[in-house]
DNA sequence: AGTCTATGGTTGCAAAATGGAACCTGTCAA
DNA sequence: TTGACAGGTTCCATTTTGCAACCATAGACT
C-alpha cells in the first residue's frame, strides 16, 4: 500500500499520520508553536529545502492545522498560524518531548522545559486519567473495540485491512480467535 | 538538510522523530502495542512491503525500542517485542489517538477505547502537570530555555542550526532580541 | 536609472527512498 | 516431490527529496 492511502483506515493513529506522519511535518509544527511563523525563518531554522516548506505548508492548510495570516500589507506577507486543531497537536509535541528527553537527552539534560504558569512548576506533562485523575500508562489501559469499529464491524463495512489492522484489539476483545 | 541528520540537533523533539518520525515506524510500533508481534504480522495487517518492514524493524532494534524474541526453537522464529524505552512510547501513540479520535473521527465515533483498569472507566487521556496534577495545555505552559541549551550556550556549544532551532525560545526567554 | 537586498516563492535535475513483484531458504507435512 | 509457511532478499520502475538556480515584487542605495 502507498503511504498516501493510509489515511482511509478506520484507525484514528493513521488518519492522524497522514496528516503530520511525515518527515519535516511535525518539526515545522513545533516550530510555529516556538512562534517561528514566517517561512524564511522556518525554512532556515529547519534547514529544509523551500521546496519541501512550500509542500508541508500548503498540506497543512488544507488539512486545517495551521492557516496564513497577513502581517505586511504593502509586501502581501503572510505568516503561518496554527489553528484550534492545530494548537490541539501539543500534546503529541509534548509526550514526544518528555520520552526524547527520558531517552535520547546528552549529560547536559533537557533542552527545553516547560513552566506551568497556574503552579509555577517545571512541569513534566504525564498523562493522566480523564475520569478518574490519577496517571496513566499502558500497562494501566485495557485497549477495547469502541463504537466506530464495533458498528462498521456490525454494519460488515470493515474492509479486509482494517479487520488485519485491528486483529490485535479484537483478539482481546473476543470478537475473533486467534 | 538530509532528514537522516536531523537528530545531531540538540532537541528532543527532533532526536525522537530520527527514530520513528518517518513513513510506518509509528504504525509498526502501534501494531506491536496491539500484540501484532510477528513479521507476516506486521506486513500484512500495515499493507507495507516486506522490504520496507525489514528496513524499518532493524531501524528500531538498532534504536533499542524494540528486540527480537525467540517464539519456535524448530524453525528460528522470532517475533519483535517492546523494550522499556520502546513501552514509554505509549503516551505518544495515546495523545495521537485523542487527536484523531476529536479531529478526524467520522459519525460512528472513536475505532478503540482505553479502559482504565484501576478506575474501569472509559478513559480520555488528558496531560496533567506533574508538579501539582492539574491539566496541562499549550496555553498553560511558557517554554523556558533547560540546562541542556543554557549549558550549551555558555560554552559557545550550539551550533548555528541549533540557535536558529530555539530562536523562539530564546525570545520567549530574553536570551536575545528579535 | 540602475543596482542591490529581502521575502516568498517556482522550476529543473540528479540522487535517494519507496512499492511491487519475483525469488530464496529452511523445515515440515501429504 | 510437491507444496506450504515464515521470514526474508533482490531487482527495477516510480516517487520523493535535496540542492541549486531562477523569478517577482517592493523598497533602499548610489
Amino acid at each position: 500500500m502507498r503511504w498516501d492511502q493510509i489515511n482511509h483506515q478506520t484507525c484514528s493513529i493513521s488518519r492522524s499520520l497522514a496528516i503530520f506522519g511525515d518527515t519535516w511535518t511535525l518539526l515545522i509544527i513545533r516550530q510555529i508553536f516556538m512562534r517561528i511563523r514566517r517561512f524564511s525563518d522556518i525554512q532556515q531554522s529547519l534547514g529544509i529545502t523551500k521546496h519541501r516548506l512550500t509542500d508541508r505548508l500548503n498540506r497543512l492548510i488544507e488539512a486545517e492545522v495551521i492557516y496564513k495570516s497577513l502581517y505586511d500589507e504593502k509586501y502581501q506577507r503572510y505568516e503561518y498560524r496554527l489553528t484550534e486543531k492545530g494548537l490541539d497537536i501539543s500534546p503529541i509535541l509534548m509526550t514526544i518531548t518528555m520520552w526524547g528527553d527520558k531517552w535520547l537527552a546528552d549529560a547536559d539534560g533537557a533542552p527545553v522545559e516547560y513552566v506551568h504558569k497556574q503552579c509555577g512548576h517545571n512541569a513534566k506533562p504525564v498523562l493522566a486519567c480523564s475520569a478518574c485523575g490519577e496517571s496513566l500508562s499502558a500497562r494501566d489501559a485495557e485497549l477495547h473495540l469502541g463504537p466506530g469499529i464495533a458498528q462498521k464491524l456490525e454494519r460488515g463495512q470493515l474492509s479486509e485491512l482494517d479487520i488485519k489492522l485491528y486483529q490485535g484489539a479484537f483478539f482481546t476483545a473476543g470478537a475473533v480467535k486467534k
